[in-house]
DNA sequence: GCGTGACACTTACGATGTAAGTTTGTCAAG
DNA sequence: CTTGACAAACTTACATCGTAAGTGTCACGC
């Protein structure tokens, strides 16, 4: 008693927002993001729920935070390279997050209030291709036509539900079945001869249509004068 | 008493699932998404909540049920018009289908289980696609680069809470008070000389990657000999 | 010893989706 | 006219959610 009830109280390490956030994240990863709830996430970290609210501001605040932490694993365009590469390279890096964190694409489109990693982030990128002599107008084009393709691409193939492609022709199979293939002839077709076929990786969809933004905007580039 | 009790029962219209889903539409677009819940819902339609239950399954049917009513209410890619500007127009139309319900867009990609319109509407893309000689490969690869484009376009531009070009210059430089303009100086120059230029229309950007990918699918097309 | 401030805990409230059971209006068959 | 059946609306109840408000309970500087 004198001491300090050292087992029941001490055990606990302090808490701080950044530990809350990374739990989040966890969790997130680990069962959904509807799992991840004031409750389930307090009990994850041996707390009350309410505790939590000592160190962020609410659940939205948490939301906020962990797609700002996502944003963080994505590599920021590197200066050496030409902006075509350093463009590709960031592309390809934010697809792995989002692949890594599935419930990221759609959190990082809906939230409206960017924290500093999001922030740093388009700021190089606009950087990158200020420096590569983009007009300000182009570099809004640029930046407008990527992005939407990487999330959307994200949000695209995180429905369709089979991850891996071992999965991948025995979902596909199963949507089949649920598809009168008489009334829609065409994706049937699709679907039997394109996503059924054996080493089918959705991954390099991505980068058919990355390469042709990025040889668009280098033609674009070019047309209008180096 | 032997008529048939008119006023207090007959004033009501028999409801349907058809009439709770149109509800439904109204009410997020008129009060946002979020603000669509079965006991609002009901209120709406002069109903209690579980009396919903005998026409739709429940909030996920109902969800499921307006994703593919806005389907419908994009236009199918004309037969008559050569592949690029049938592509060209269903993305415009689809694109103003997701204005006019800006919540469409994240639901219409975060469902999995797509109604008859969605199956028609994806079945003529790629049938368009198809009788243009289109390879079954690059049909999904043309097929994945112009949707994800189309629906990550449109949630990004959701975000941008401006939605009339009248308020844009002011929101933006809000939005540039809160950005430490030395911290991040590409993106302060990127919201002042473009963002807050007069007469500035977020929508302009969309025909811009829309031209950039179907004039890349058309190379591509040419190179692999017609 | 005595605040004092940080941080966790407890209790409570209003929403929400929906399971389960009850009432009511309509209509065809006896 | 009565009766029975069925559809569809209503009522009640519950678990779960985010979070406002209030209550300990430490460690530390005076």
């Amino acid at each position: 008693m004198a001491r300090q009830t050292d087992l029941s109280t001490k055990r606990r390490s302090p808490l701080s927002r950044e530990r809350v956030l990374r739990a989040a994240v966890v969790l997130a990863d680990a069962d959904g993001i509807e799992s991840l709830t004031m409750r389930r996430l307090g009990q994850d970290l041996g707390v009350e729920a309410m505790s939590l609210y000592n160190h962020v501001a609410g659940k939205d605040d948490i939301l906020d935070g962990i797609a700002d932490l996502v944003f963080r694993e994505i590599g920021l365009p590197l200066a050496l390279a030409d902006w075509k590469t350093a463009m590709r390279l960031r592309a390809i890096s934010a697809r792995e997050a989002l692949v890594r964190h599935p419930w990221a694409s759609s959190l990082m489109q809906s939230r409206t209030k960017p924290g500093p990693a999001t922030l740093r982030h388009h700021d190089s990128v606009i950087g990158t291709l200020r420096d590569a002599r983009f007009t300000v107008d182009m570099t809004a084009h640029a930046f407008s036509v990527m992005d939407s393709y990487i999330y959307g691409f994200a949000q695209q193939q995180q429905n369709l539900t089979y991850s891996t492609s071992e999965e991948a022709p025995v979902v596909a199979q199963n949507i089949l079945r649920q598809i009168p293939a008489d009334e829609y002839p065409h994706l049937a077709e699709m679907i039997i001869q394109h996503a059924m076929k054996p080493g089918y990786d959705y991954a390099k969809e991505f980068e058919f249509g990355l390469d042709l933004i990025l040889d668009g905007l280098e033609e674009t580039q070019r047309k209008t004068g180096n």
